[in-house]
DNA sequence: AAATATTTCGTTATATTATAACACTACCTT
DNA sequence: AAGGTAGTGTTATAATATAACGAAATATTT
């Protein structure tokens, strides 16, 4: 067993409630910048927390965005990932449609292989920038 | 009209041409080093050729990898993306699967409203890094 | 408990990726 | 030929991310 306790260590958790407290994804200095009070000095401290949080699923990263964003605990699959982002606001949710996990992780390559995961981005317009 | 010969630039032409050779993405000071000979040393003649290559639709950026692949031509859908990467050498190819870019055009999230555009990344393990 | 292994930590430095800004050039349109 | 737009070359710098190292904390084995 690696770990016993499984649980978050003391940076980890600051970094994750800050990402959970935000309703937007947030990129790595901000975070950085905005836990810098409680101890965190330096990007290899943000990134390392993130880096276990992403493994653990408890954190997504937005590849377009170069951001992230808590798990909403929705997540249909557990190798695969799902955003819908606004391409005016960068607002981003995390989209938990059935069909559309499921069409994706039974989707085979014309080898007939399967993948061991994915990342959804859909790109839109949100209600308010709509609005 | 804002080009009469919708032509490509030197810079553009050059540099599309640098990544239709690789048979991997390509990133962009690797470009950068490789062009360099021919007159391109700096980024922002880079990275400005990409741009441009990537509006129409020549080129696609991996976002996952920060990388950039030559359109393989055979983009089902105009506004989406689809590639299949592998986890362990980054050898990525080009989805062409009518089935799957329909499913993904047609999506539509909870309100019904459809995504303008899309890029799904599916990661695997190539034929060579299984063998 | 002591010894060992593993993970995390704090830190400095640096690598990698990408853009801002500016003056200038080439070409297209009228 | 005059004006507009897009592209160019250049310098500098911003933004994102990791390498490397030794110390500290936590787990596992003895």
């Amino acid at each position: 067993m690696k770990n016993k306790k499984n649980e978050l260590t003391k940076n980890q958790k600051i970094v994750l409630d800050f990402i959970q407290k935000s309703n937007k994804p947030v990129k790595a200095y901000s975070i950085l910048s905005n836990v810098s009070k409680k101890g965190l000095k330096a990007p290899p401290q943000v990134y390392r927390a993130l880096e276990k949080l992403i493994e653990v699923g408890e954190v997504h990263k937005i590849e377009s965005l170069n951001s992230f964003v808590a798990c909403n605990s929705k997540c249909i699959e557990p190798n695969g990932t799902i955003f819908s982002i606004c391409k005016s606001c960068d607002q981003t949710t995390e989209v938990s449609n059935a069909d559309l996990a499921k069409f994706l992780s039974d989707f085979k390559d014309m080898n007939g292989t399967q993948f061991s995961g994915f990342n959804l981005e859909l790109f839109g317009t949100c209600k308010s920038c709509k609005a």
